[in-house]
Parts: structure tokens; C-alpha cells; sequence
RNA sequence: GCCUCUGUAGCUCAGUCGGUAGAGCAGUGGACUGAAAAUCCACGUGUCGUUGGUUCGAUUCCGACCGGAGGCA
């Protein structure tokens, strides 16, 4: 069995260029792992590898989605793996390319996700954290998971209102089947390599940098063409960086300028997640840049690797 | 040149009737199991512009100086 090669990290970093390069020269294949390059009509502000910058290598996992639909991490390994599937019966090597540890984490464990509610059950949970608050809703969820209401704060509504959405759907607690699937066997080997900058400056810097070019590039025509699409603001595609920010300019919120401003302090916050959450992985090799992506560099100090 | 106001955390500012100070924003660390580019948690020491003086004690009162804003000439 072929074991995949992982290229993570946050943003603005150079994974896309980095995974087709690899990809290119190992006779491989691009899996992205970007919960928001999976919509189809959002290529701009998501920084969607372009036809060129894929240098002609099959990228997949990008496009896989219209913006009204509902995407979610259970949808992403099951979409993965079958490409995992098709990638290993044409011989080739799978590289998995994208910030989104979740989606990557998931896949690669094995790990799987209880059943959702139907909608009117999920609206009655919501409707009943609104109505009477978290605190109340933890001392009930203390009944049955004591676990979960110690763990979780009262003010994390999507936590709390999917720990009794578990139960009520599974009669199993979320404490109990995150038990379960931290037991299942890894789906895949992997060697994750993760790129950043030495100094968190430069980082913000560049993030800067490929705001502004998002913005110059017509980010704001993306955007208003979604909404006249009918995608609504609600949907999970618009909670996407830079889209929720450029709707609020458009609807007369606030300026563009101050939209700019507010995109850039969010993704920074944003890679900033993404860091914690790979610094907690102690199987991350990281790549580390200076100043600027050194993509060749680093395919070399991979393929050495190896 | 004179007068008034002003100089406190990276930024905007509050405050101390004299006992060495605190908000918002920014920032940092962390969590994360079907929205994850989402969601949530925690964290506030800084020569209180500089320098003299008064005082047991000054960031606070007084003087000078330096920087900023406005006014009068």
C-alpha cells in the first residue's frame, strides 16, 4: 500500500504550488482538503489552484459542490476516499494538499460521525438553546453525558446543541461514540508535511499581500454573482473568509475599504488556528520559509526524504 | 513669540482628591469528532514624555525642557 504525502499548513504558505510540483514529479495525483474549495463558483477568494498552477496534474476534491448545499466533514471522507480509491487503482500517488485539518485528520484516522438530525429536529434544539441558554441546556446535558457538560462552555451552542442532537438521534452520548472512533484503525499512512514561516510577521505579511490581490482580482464581482445566484448568506459557503466579510460591503454595511481591513485581521486569526492545530500534532514535519516559499527546495528536501 | 489643551499598554483612551494603573481594539496561547475559512475558552507591568523640585512617598502637585494639536498675533 502506497502511503499518502500530506501538504498542510495555514494559509498563503504555498501549498498549492508545493502539492502540484510533488505531484508532478512523482507521477501523482492532487486530493485538496479545503472545505471551501469544494464549492463551485468560489474560486477567487479561496485562492483556487488556477489551470496553470495545476501543471496539468488531475487535481480533485475542488468544484465537487454548488454554494447552496451543505458540505460538512462526514460528506469530505467519503468523497476522499473513493478518489483515494481511484487515484491507487491507476497505479498513481495520492498527495494530499490543503489547510483543512479537520477534513485531513478525519480521513487519514479512520474516524467516523454519528448521524445528523433532519432539519426540524436540529431547528428544535437551536430553538431551545435560544429560548432557555446554555447553562440550562449544560445541566440537563449533565444528566445523561457529565463528561461533555464539564467539557463544553455554555456559550458554544453548535457543541451543545450537537451533544443532544447525538443522543437523541443514537441514544449514544458524544463522549461514548468519540470513544468508540478514537479505536478505529487509521485509514491511510501518511507523512504530513506542514509549511510556514519562521516569523508569525511575514506570515501576516503575506496574508496581506494576497488579500489585496484577491480583492484586485475581483473578489467583490465573485461575490455579488453568488448572492445574485440566490446563495444565501446563512449557507455554510458564505461563512467562507472573505465572502461573509465583501457581502456585508455589498449590502451597505460598511465600505469596502473597511471589509478589506476586516478580511485581513480574519484570515490572520484564522492561520493562526490553523498553527494550533497542527502544533498539537507531534507527526508534522515542518517546512519552514524565511521570507518567501522556497517550493523547489522544499520538493527536494521531501523527495530526499523518502 | 505668547496663550490654551495634550503626552499613560502595539493603537484609541480612562484613571489615580499623592500610596507605582485599567478598558476597548490589536496581539498571544489553547480547545476542536457531520457548519471547521465554522465555533468556543483563557491571558493586560507599562521607564504613566524627559528632568528638577515639594513630600515619608509623585504617574498624580509645581517648574523647566522636548514632542503633538488648536488659538492669538
Amino acid at each position: 500500500m502506497r502511503e499518502i504525502i500530506v501538504i498542510t499548513g495555514p494559509t498563503a504558505t504555498g501549498k498549492t504550488a508545493l502539492g502540484a510540483l510533488l505531484a508532478k514529479t512523482l507521477d501523482g495525483e492532487v486530493l485538496s482538503a479545503d472545505s471551501m474549495q469544494i464549492y463551485r463558483h468560489m474560486d477567487v477568494g479561496t485562492a483556487k489552484p488556477t489551470a496553470a498552477e495545476m501543471l496539468g496534474v488531475p487535481h480533485h476534491m475542488i468544484d465537487i459542490a454548488e454554494p447552496q448545499e451543505e458540505y460538512s466533514v462526514a460528506r469530505y471522507i467519503n468523497d476522499a476516499a473513493m478518489c483515494i480509491n481511484g487515484i491507487k487503482n491507476r497505479g498513481r500517488q495520492p498527495i494530499l494538499v490543503g489547510g483543512t485539518g479537520l477534513y485531513i485528520d478525519s480521513l487519514l484516522s479512520g474516524r467516523r460521525f454519528a448521524r445528523r438530525a433532519n432539519e426540524e429536529q436540529r431547528r428544535k434544539l437551536e430553538t431551545r438553546y435560544d429560548t432557555q441558554g446554555g447553562e440550562a441546556m449544560l445541566r440537563e446535558l449533565e444528566k445523561f453525558d457529565p463528561q461533555s457538560a464539564l467539557r463544553l462552555s455554555a456559550n458554544d451552542k453548535k457543541r451543545i446543541v450537537r451533544a443532544f442532537e447525538i443522543y437523541e438521534t443514537t441514544g449514544q452520548t458524544i463522549t461514548q461514540h468519540d470513544e468508540e472512533t478514537k479505536k478505529l484503525p487509521p485509514r491511510y499512512t501518511a507523512t504530513k508535511y506542514a509549511l510556514t514561516y519562521a516569523d508569525r510577521e511575514v506570515l501576516y505579511k503575506q496574508i496581506e499581500r494576497r488579500v489585496g490581490a484577491m480583492i484586485d482580482s475581483g473578489l467583490e464581482a465573485e461575490v455579488k454573482a453568488l448572492l445574485d445566484m440566490g446563495v444565501s448568506p446563512g449557507s455554510t459557503a458564505m461563512q467562507a473568509i472573505g465572502y461573509k466579510e465583501m457581502a456585508g460591503a455589498i449590502a451597505g454595511e460598511y465600505s469596502p475599504e473597511e471589509a478589506k481591513a476586516m478580511i485581513t485581521l480574519r484570515t490572520r486569526r484564522y492561520a493562526k488556528r490553523q498553527l494550533t492545530w497542527l502544533r498539537r500534532d507531534d507527526s508534522v514535519r515542518w517546512i519552514t520559509w524565511d521570507k518567501a516559499p522556497d517550493i523547489q527546495r522544499a520538493a527536494r528536501e521531501i523527495l530526499l526524504s523518502r
